[in-house]
DNA sequence: CTAGCGACGTA
DNA sequence: CGTACGTCGCTAGT
């Protein structure tokens, strides 16, 4: 059999080449915005893509060792004990690498007490055994031993991975003059520093090969090392036990006892799925591409990286639709609603937010119905449209307004996949039904390919997606704690009613307005850009941190501030620094300029997004936190300004529509400091807020020892800062700089807050160790987060771990209890038939139109549910204001 | 044309 | 060396 003929075996030194690959790329380039660095992984990737593409190996293993520890450091303690301490950024990589190879479907080997290289040897010489071509890639030189006819060597050049040296016997020959299997003996004489393992002094390569193939072996050479004069003789005499140990130190084992066969080391498809999510924490993006193209998953789909289940396993195949209307439609909903009560899978086809067709699927049988507006055929499937009967669905919001669209009724959605595999991964990956197919069934959703004129496969349709939907909801159940169940279906499932509501009321905003506002923040902008100009007596782009350094830095030569990826920070705490060290009116005019284009960028940004009907429809989140708090997009209407007048004058274009009297706007009062207090049991704290006293001016007055009049506004300010950093995991460092005080007055400033009020340190020390614990954090109403990175072996993921798992449940319970008393206040103004209508939600505040007479009803109702949405040790304090606009009506 | 980054708005 | 978000313009890459 030739070489072509036989099948390829690659077999790696995990460590050896990450290690490589760590030193041979820039650690800074390569980490991800949450610190993990990933340059070794990156390297290593980079490297198994090229092999895989160059040498189409069709059986693959990476051999890790566990420890620095094997039989041969038992034996020699001294065994590399040069190795200095693993640099803490390599730290941490080794399992994510590991990951990666997983979701690669690649096996990895591991064996107590051995190295990876005496598996790479037992492979290698298994491999050989049974007719395989095998490629060791090791940066260890003892693996040079292994090479042979059959068994090439790929070793990596000076300080890289990228680059390999072919070592097969000839080239071995070629560069040391000696058969392969020669080399440890080499090895032996000479010694290896790296590995603390010292040889015969004076003895280098050039000597110990001449002497090999003079006596031909290292026992030849011991036998006759009388006959060896000069110095080197001597020493050879001398030292011979450093030899006879290292040759037996650097033997690899060939008979390793394996887990696996060679067999089974067969190439299998990657699991795309897996993949693409380990490389989006990663952060690895070039590379996903070029890991398809080399596995030959591509844009053409061409079949040779056939996108089987990762199983193997034959995936059920979904139910071909049936096409019915009329009575039958409507027989067949009757038996199906009754042979399944849990639910049907139900999915709206939607084009430009109009149904298209929607499908509806039993785990058995599915069914297409081709619904148009008005057709009288539908009767029966409208009547179960409107009826409680149970729908399981994914990502229902825009299906549910499509349907509201077209004037349908609709009733009970009983289930949203989308919404339960966030509340699993509430940071996760999974976004669409195609990913949750694939993390729960382990199947791949057929999906249409733009490129094929004809589809090999059948893309998804609505009653296919209906069926895989009804399969997910099993799997899902089966992985949702009760906790989490309960939030689903009390909290999630009425939330997302509630907001296909608001979104598609909108909120009247006052275009003529915006323009006027938008022409004067121009004005003002270009004023303040040309003042600046004059100043420094060119032009720049103060829109361009770049060119501000240049300016800043070089000319104006101020102080380097902050250092940040591209440079030096130029963002406002940066210039406010710079201002009060090295005042020039520069700073103040770029700071204002800043100011005045940022108000400006919303402004327009809001105006472009008025709809037809002079409303502002933004588009809600539920799944795109993970706290639990609701996001906007398009336009984002939970940042709209309000610190500076200004700024509020965007608040002030956000108008009670035609028909409506007035906006109320109705907000919690510090309800994340209120869910602290309950939470951590502080009894000073709840008597805080039973007191009805200002917060911060009674806590300051315990901390400082005085009465609460005679709290200054300077302590006030410290304390409200102290309070709001605690449950972000404020350090006192971090304090010192917000307060621009002391470190050591912040430190004081912690100390006496704790000494005071103890229990909420206990209780967010306990939040964070609860957490290592389990794993994940809960809220008071069961919502979880997880947090793998409280295990991390990186300080910087680690911390960060800490601080976000101390805030979950304090974030998350708030967003909570604001869900609650949304779909509460909506139900009783909807049992009430009130005309006013709930508009917008900006995590703690929530803003309403409200139809003339209708005020009092109105707030009676916002003030009822939002106060008793959660029964807290503490009351929950309402703010409730009115105003023809949403600045006005702030209070 | 797109992705990453810096900057900055909100709770 | 404070949590949670979304959006913009600039820049450097494709």
């Amino acid at each position: 059999m030739s070489d072509n003929e036989k099948p390829t075996l690659l077999v790696i030194d995990g460590h050896s080449l990450a290690f490589r690959a760590f030193y041979a790329l820039p650690v800074d380039s390569f980490s991800t915005k949450d610190g993990q660095h990933t340059n070794a992984i990156h390297g290593f990737l980079a490297m198994l893509i090229n092999l895989i593409r160059d040498h189409k190996p069709t059986h693959i293993a990476v051999a890790f060792d566990i420890s620095r520890f094997s039989f041969r450091t038992r034996e020699y303690p001294e065994y590399k004990g040069t190795r200095g301490e693993t640099p803490p950024e390599f730290i941490g990589q080794v399992p994510l690498l590991q990951d990666a190879l997983a979701a690669m479907n690649i096996t990895t080997i591991s064996i107590e007490d051995y190295e990876a290289d005496d598996i790479l040897a037992t492979l290698s010489v298994q491999g050989r055994e049974q007719g395989y071509r095998v490629l060791v890639v090791s940066g260890d030189r003892d693996t040079i031993q292994l090479v042979n006819d059959d068994v090439t060597l790929l070793y990596p050049s000076r300080m890289g991975v990228s680059d390999l040296t072919m070592y097969d016997a000839a080239k071995v020959m070629e560069r040391y003059g000696i058969q392969p299997h020669q080399y440890p003996e080499v090895a032996a004489l000479v010694g290896e520093t790296s590995d603390n393992l010292p040889g015969v002094p004076k003895v280098g390569e050039k000597t110990a090969v001449k002497w090999l193939n003079l006596y031909g072996s290292l026992d030849g050479i011991l036998e006759n090392a009388d006959k060896i004069t000069g110095k080197v003789g001597e020493s050879l005499r001398e030292h011979k036990e450093n030899a006879i140990r290292n040759r037996k130190l650097n033997h690899l084992l060939t008979d390793v006892e394996l887990p696996v066969t060679i067999a089974s080391l067969e190439k299998k498809p990657i699991d795309e799925q897996a993949v693409r999510e380990i490389f989006a924490r990663l952060e690895f993006r070039t590379m996903l591409d070029r890991l398809f193209k080399a596995e030959g998953i591509g844009e053409n789909g061409d079949g040779s990286g056939a996108t089987t289940t990762a199983t193997g396993a034959a995936a059920e195949t979904a139910p071909t639709p049936q096409n019915l209307l009329d009575e039958e439609l409507g027989a067949w909903l009757t038996r199906a609603v009754a042979a399944h009560p849990d639910g049907l899978g139900f999915t709206v086809d939607v084009l430009d937010g109009k149904p298209a067709g929607m499908g509806i699927s039993t785990p058995t049988e599915s069914v297409s119905v081709a619904w148009q507006p008005g057709r009288a055929d539908y009767a029966p499937f409208e009547e179960w449209l409107a009826s409680p009967a149970a729908k399981l669905m994914t990502d229902a919001k825009r299906q549910l307004k499509a349907l509201k669209n077209a004037g349908l009724p609709f009733a009970g959605i009983a289930y949203d996949t989308h919404i339960a595999g966030w509340l699993l991964r509430p940071s996760g990956q999974e976004k669409t039904l195609s990913d949750l197919v694939s993390r729960y069934l382990g199947e791949t959703l057929p999906v249409s390919d733009p490129n094929q004129l004809v589809p090999v496969n059948e893309p998804a349709s609505a009653p296919v997606e209906a069926w895989y939907t009804v399969r997910l909801v099993d799997a899902l159940n089966d992985a949702l704690d009760p906790g989490s169940l309960h939030v689903l279906t009390s909290i999630e499932i009425p939330t997302l009613l509630t907001l296909v509501d608001i979104e598609l009321r909108g909120v009247t905003v006052n275009h003529a307005q915006l323009t006027e506002l938008s022409a004067e923040l121009a004005a003002k902008a270009a004023d303040l850009a040309s003042r600046a100009y004059a100043i420094i007596g060119h032009e720049v782009n103060l829109g361009s941190p770049k060119q501000l350094q240049e300016v800043l830095f070089n000319e104006l030569d101020m102080p380097k501030t902050r250092a940040n990826k591209t440079g030096y920070s130029t963002d406002a705490g940066a210039l406010a620094d710079l201002q009060a060290s090295n005042p020039h009116p520069f700073l103040g005019l770029l700071l204002e300029h800043r100011d005045a284009t940022k108000l400006r960028q919303i402004v327009e940004t809001v105006d472009k997004s008025i709809a037809s009907d002079g409303r502002v429809h933004t588009s809600y989140v539920q799944t795109g936190t993970t706290t639990g708090r609701i996001s906007s997009t398009d336009p984002n209407l939970q940042n709209i300004p309000v610190r500076t007048e200004e700024g509020r004058r965007i608040r002030e274009s956000f108008e009670a529509g035609a028909g409506y009297e007035t906006l109320l706007t109705a907000d919690y009062s510090q309800i994340e400091m209120r869910i602290m207090a309950h939470l951590s049991g502080d009894e000073g704290l709840i008597e805080a807020f039973r007191s009805g006293e200002d917060l911060h001016r009674f806590v300051g007055a315990r901390i400082f020892g005085v009465a609460p009049a005679d709290v200054t506004n300077e302590m006030r300010t410290k304390v409200k800062a102290m309070s709001y950093g605690l449950a972000y995991g404020l350090s006192a460092f971090g304090l010192s700089k917000q307060l621009r005080i002391d470190s050591s007055e912040a430190k004081k400033l912690m100390t006496d807050y704790f000494a005071r009020f103890g229990a909420v340190r206990d209780y967010l020390r306990n939040v964070v160790e609860q957490a290592v614990d389990d794993g994940y954090t809960t809220t008071i109403f069961g919502r979880r987060r997880p947090f793998p990175d409280l295990k991390s072996p990186n300080r910087v993921l680690r911390d960060n771990a800490q601080r976000a798992a101390l805030n979950a449940p304090i974030q998350g319970s708030a967003a909570d209890i604001m869900k609650i008393a949304m779909v509460n206040i909506e139900a009783d103004v909807a049992s009430r038939k009130l005309g006013s209508r709930m508009l917008m939600q900006v995590h703690d505040e929530l803003i309403f139109e409200v139809v003339p007479g209708e005020w009092d009803a109105l707030e009676a109702i916002v003030r009822n549910r939002m106060a008793n949405a959660a029964e807290l040790a503490v009351p929950l304090d309402v703010q409730v204001g009115r105003g023809h606009n949403w600045d006005a009506a702030a209070h």
